[in-house]
DNA sequence: TTAAATAACGCAACAATGTTGCATTAAATA
DNA sequence: TATTTAATGCAACATTGTTGCGTTATTTAA
């Protein structure tokens, strides 16, 4: 099995996302890790990132595609069923709400797996 | 006022929307027009039709943005809050439904203006 | 039915975002 | 410390969406 290496921009991509309390996009990742490295690299860490786990992928109301640290538990089968996000018209950002589960009900024909729930609006910042 | 104009291109985009089961994307409509206008014209034909509340934007799980035609009664103030979507990731059809409706609780501080619902999974066609 | 006004179009050029190939660099471990 | 190879940088390319401008064609009014 391959092994994946701890880089340095690997260190410092994750280092910004997980200190950003609002979902970040590539380009706002190049713009905060100040060059650090290439543009392509940014693409690849986050690519291998998400295929650990250790971040996810949000997109966006308008499409654009934001990623943030993943905080669950690992022994929870239901954290990939709902990413639930909230989306600020005014400043932009994307949060991950984890307290706020959705319901619903489907024709059974469907097989879901799964849920991606984005409202957008005015956060409490911008309230 | 500025008046929009009915062209043939308008029609025909319409048509083809509006003949599809699932919401296409640009470059699909492009394809199912066979080139009967400009690829810059069906970016702004697809504008005009958003703007116009005839066909609305569906934003994919994958960031693609697909358009689908509007079939609801507009006296109903609701639709507009709540967008439900099926992602097949088999077939990549993404339709719309209709008869979900989705109930959720937030903390009392965001202020929701819209709502962006995707489920994926398998369609009926597929499972 | 024709003429005038202008919305919409085609085209070219550009911008933003994401991908791929390949030679080089630097983590991991033997 | 030397070896292996994952990861990087760079260049080139692909896709998707935008803008400006001269031209075309739809609409409306004469």
């Amino acid at each position: 099995m391959k092994t994946t290496r701890n880089t340095t921009a690997k260190k410092t991509i994750l280092e910004i996302i997980k200190n950003s309390v609002v979902a970040l996009s590539h380009t706002e990742i190049q713009i905060l890790s100040k060059n650090i490295c290439d543009r392509v690299t940014i693409y690849r860490v986050l690519d291998r990132l998400v295929g650990e786990d250790i971040i996810h992928k949000i997109v966006n109301l308008d499409g654009t595609i934001k990623y943030a640290s993943c905080h669950h538990k690992h022994n929870e089968e239901e954290h990939t069923l709902n990413h639930i996000h909230f989306s600020c018209e005014k400043c932009n950002s994307v949060t991950c709400l984890d307290n706020v589960e959705p319901t619903f009900k489907l024709p059974i024909n469907y097989l879901v797996k799964e849920v991606n729930f984005t409202l957008s609006g005015l956060c409490p910042n911008c309230l």
